[in-house]
RNA sequence: GGCGGCGUAGCUCAGUUGGUUAGAGCAGUGGAAUCAUAAUCCACGUGUCCGGGGUUCGAAUCCCUGCGCCGCUACCA
C-alpha cells in the first residue's frame, strides 16, 4: 500500500487491446483482463485515483482477410467483434472506465502525432524491402500467410521466413515453392519491392536499459524477454502494404498505398482512449495529459507474454521519442492459460482449429460470474502456464469459495439473525480467543493488500480464503450453538466477533467477486463505495472498523450457490464437443 | 541453434536477501460436532526439493553442467 499512496498521485491501468477479429476467451481473461480488473477495483476501494483503459484493436491485415473471406467490409468485422467483446467484458464485470476503438477518428490524430514526433526526432528512416505479393488477391501477404519448402531441411510446411521443424531462418527469396496460406488463394506468391518506414530502436538502447535496470521488481519472465530484446535491438518496420489502418503522415507518393503497422498504433490506442474519455467525461480536451505526462502518474500494463516486447521495449521507446510522456512503472506479463483434456490427461494449448476454446460469452451464459472470476484468479498463469480443468474448477469453487467463505458467512449470519433479532449483538466481555480473532482481521486484510499491490493475485485470493478458514476454526472452537443454551452473553460475543469477520470478508471479496460482495453488503446494510478516477475515501481501511452492536442485518442468502456435479459434466462434454465457443 | 521461464508430497502449488526437524490446500485414513450452502473442526506426511559437480560451517535457495516441459526468436496479431 505504501508504493500506491506514497509516491504516486494516481494510477493508470491498461489491459492489452484485444484484436477485433474474434471473440475473447477465458485465456485472455486469466492473463490480461481479470488481474487488471481486480487491481483496479482494489485501487478504487482504497480511494486511489485510478483510470482503467482498454479497447479494441481494429486495424491490420488479418481483419481485411476475414472480411474478404466473408464477403463483408472490414468495418462490419470490427463492429461485430467490438460489440460482442464489449458485452462479454461487461457481463464478466471487467470495469473499464473506457473501452475504446482504434477505428475512432481521434486515433488517427494520436497515432500520426506519435509518428511525426518520432520522425522529427530522427528516429524514423525508410528501407526498401522484398515482400511476398499475391497476384490473385492483388495484395501483399505478411509472412504468416506464406508457406513453402524449407531451403535447409526440405520441410514442406515451413513459414515464409523461418522453418518450424529445423529452426532455420532465411531471407524471403530463399523459400522454395512458396504458396499462399489463405483459403481460396491458389496462386504462387511472388516477391515485390516495396519501400517502408522503420523505427530506429537501437537509438533507444541506453535509455531502455536504464529504465529496465530501474525496475528489478518486475516479474522474471517479463524482465527476461525485455532484456533479450534490448541487448540486440534492430530497426523495426512500422508500415504495411494495406489500406486498412492509419495513413502515414508523410508527403511521399510511396506512402499512398501503405498504412501504419497495427502494432505501432495499437498501444497508442491507450492514449487515444484516454483522450476520448477526457473529452466525454471531463469535457476537457486536455484532461488526458495528466494521466500520460505527469510524473505523479503510475502506469501499469497488464498483458499476455506474447505482448512483452511491445510493452517493455517498443512502446516505451515510442514514448521516449515523444519527449514528455511517462513510462510504465510495471509491465505485468502473464503466461498462458491452457486447456486440460481429461480424455488424454494432457494440457492443450487453446486453439480455434482444435475447437477447445471457451469463449467469454459462452462461459457467462452457462456459469456464475463469480465462479469464473474466482477460479481464473486462483489459477492465474503468473509464473508459468496453467490449465483450465473442469473438475478442478468445480472442486475449487465449491470447496473453497462456497464451503469455506460462503458457508462461514451463512452460518454466522443465520445464527445471529435467529438469536439476536436480526441485529449485531453486543460484544460484551471478550476472551483471549475473541481478541485473537479480532486482531487477525486487520493482519489478514493487510496481507491481502500486500499481495494485490505486488500483483500476486493467486496469493491474494488464497489469503482471502485463509481468513475464512481462520474464522471457521474460531467459530467451531467457540461453539455458539452450544453456549446459546446456557450463556447468551458469551454467544453474543462470539457472533459479534464473527460479524466483524464477515464485514471484512465483504470488502476483501469486492475486487475478486463484485457480485457476491454486493449481495453481502446488502445483507449487512453496508454501502460499498463507488469511487471513480477522482478517488475518494479509503473504504478498505474502513473495512476493519467494527460493525457496531445493534446494526440491522437482513436475512442471509447463499452468496455463492454450489455448482452441480452433473451440470458441470454436461458443460465439460459440450466443451469437449467444441461447443464452448 | 540462440534467448527466457519453469521443474518441491499422489494432485495443485508456497517457500524474502543461503540458517534450527522443508510448508499449505486438495485427495486419502481415523475421529469430533450438528449453527450452517451435507457446509465445519481435529489428528495422521520415510518428499533422491529434476540429475551431477562446486562454493560454504551450512544450499530447495548461489555458481557450473546435464535432462525435461513451455514459450520467444523481430513480417502473427
Amino acid at each position: 500500500m505504501d508504493s500506491v499512496e506514497k509516491n504516486f498521485e494516481r494510477t493508470l491501468v491498461t489491459s492489452a487491446l484485444p484484436y477485433a477479429n474474434g471473440h475473447i476467451h477465458l485465456g485472455h481473461i486469466a492473463g490480461a483482463y481479470l488481474p487488471a480488473d481486480i487491481y483496479v477495483r482494489y485501487l478504487r476501494l482504497r480511494g486511489v485515483k485510478a483510470l482503467y483503459v482498454g479497447g479494441s484493436d481494429e486495424h491490420g491485415v488479418p481483419i481485411t482477410l476475414t472480411a474478404l473471406k466473408e464477403g463483408v467490409t472490414p468495418k462490419e468485422v470490427i463492429d461485430r467483434y467490438h460489440t460482442a467483446n464489449t458485452a462479454a467484458f461487461q457481463r464478466l464485470g471487467i470495469s473499464y472506465d473506457i473501452y475504446g476503438r482504434t477505428s475512432w477518428p481521434l486515433h488517427v490524430d494520436t497515432t500520426q502525432r506519435f509518428f511525426k514526433a518520432l520522425d522529427a526526432g530522427g528516429y524514423i528512416h525508410t528501407e526498401e524491402m522484398e515482400l511476398w505479393y499475391s497476384p490473385q488477391l492483388e495484395r501483399f501477404l505478411p509472412d504468416r500467410y506464406v508457406k513453402g519448402t524449407c531451403p535447409k531441411c526440405g520441410y514442406t510446411d515451413a513459414n515464409g521466413d523461418e522453418c518450424e521443424r529445423c529452426g532455420a531462418q532465411y531471407a524471403a527469396h530463399e523459400l522454395l515453392s512458396p504458396r499462399a496460406n489463405i483459403p481460396g488463394d491458389a496462386s504462387s506468391p511472388v516477391l515485390r519491392k516495396s519501400r517502408h518506414w522503420f523505427l530506429d530502436l537501437p537509438k533507444f538502447e541506453a535509455p531502455l536499459k536504464a529504465w529496465l535496470d530501474g525496475h528489478p521488481e518486475w516479474r522474471p519472465n517479463v524482465k527476461g524477454i525485455a532484456y533479450g530484446w534490448v541487448n540486440d535491438l534492430r530497426s523495426r518496420c512500422i508500415t504495411r502494404d494495406t489500406d486498412w489502418g492509419v495513413p502515414i503522415p508523410v508527403d511521399d507518393p510511396d506512402a499512398e498505398n501503405k498504412r501504419i503497422y497495427v502494432w505501432f498504433d495499437a498501444p497508442i490506442g491507450y492514449v487515444t482512449n484516454t483522450r476520448q474519455w477526457a473529452q466525454d467525461k471531463l469535457r476537457d480536451a486536455n484532461g488526458w495529459e495528466i494521466w500520460w505526462k505527469d510524473s505523479g502518474t503510475r502506469m501499469i500494463h497488464f498483458i499476455g507474454k506474447d505482448n512483452v516486447p511491445f510493452h517493455a521495449v517498443i512502446f516505451p521507446a515510442m514514448l521516449m521519442g515523444q519527449g514528455d510522456y511517462i513510462l510504465a512503472d510495471n509491465v505485468v506479463g502473464n503466461e498462458y492459460l491452457n486447456i486440460f483434456n481429461r480424455q488424454t490427461g494432457k494440457s492443450e494449448k487453446g486453439s480455434k482449429s482444435r475447437g477447445n476454446m471457451i469463449s467469454v460469452r459462452w462461459a457467462v451464459d452457462n456459469l456464475p460470474v463469480d465462479a469464473i472470476r474466482y477460479y481464473l484468479c486462483a489459477i492465474a498463469p503468473e509464473s508459468k502456464d496453467s490449465d483450465f480443468d473442469w473438475d478442478e474448477f468445480m472442486n475449487r469453487y465449491n470447496g473453497e469459495l462456497c464451503d469455506v467463505v460462503g458457508n462461514f458467512v451463512h452460518r454466522c449470519l443465520t445464527m445471529t439473525v435467529k438469536n439476536f433479532a436480526g441485529r449485531v449483538p453486543e460484544a460484551g466481555e471478550l476472551e483471549a480467543a475473541d481478541k485473537e480473532m479480532l486482531d487477525a482481521i486487520p493482519r489478514q486484510m493487510a496481507a491481502i493488500a500486500e499481495s494485490l499491490e505486488g500483483f500476486k493475485f493467486r496469493q491474494a485470493v488464497e489469503r482471502f480464503i485463509d481468513l475464512g478458514r481462520k474464522a471457521n476454526v474460531y467459530f467451531d472452537a467457540a461453539k455458539p450453538w452450544v453456549t446459546r443454551k446456557t450463556d447468551m452473553a458469551r454467544t453474543g460475543a462470539t457472533l459479534y466477533v464473527c460479524c466483524q469477520v464477515v464485514k471484512a470478508l465483504c470488502f476483501a471479496m469486492t475486487p475478486f467477486m463484485p457480485g457476491g460482495a454486493a449481495a453481502l453488503a446488502a445483507t449487512l446494510n453496508l454501502a460499498l463505495p463507488n469511487n471513480g478516477p477522482d478517488g475518494g475515501e479509503d473504504a478498505w481501511a474502513a473495512a476493519v472498523a467494527p460493525l457496531p452492536a445493534g446494526s440491522a442485518l437482513n436475512a442471509p442468502q447463499a452468496l455463492f450457490p454450489k455448482l452441480d456435479r452433473e451440470r458441470i459434466a454436461e458443460l465439460a462434454e459440450a466443451h469437449r464437443q467444441g461447443e464452448a465457443f
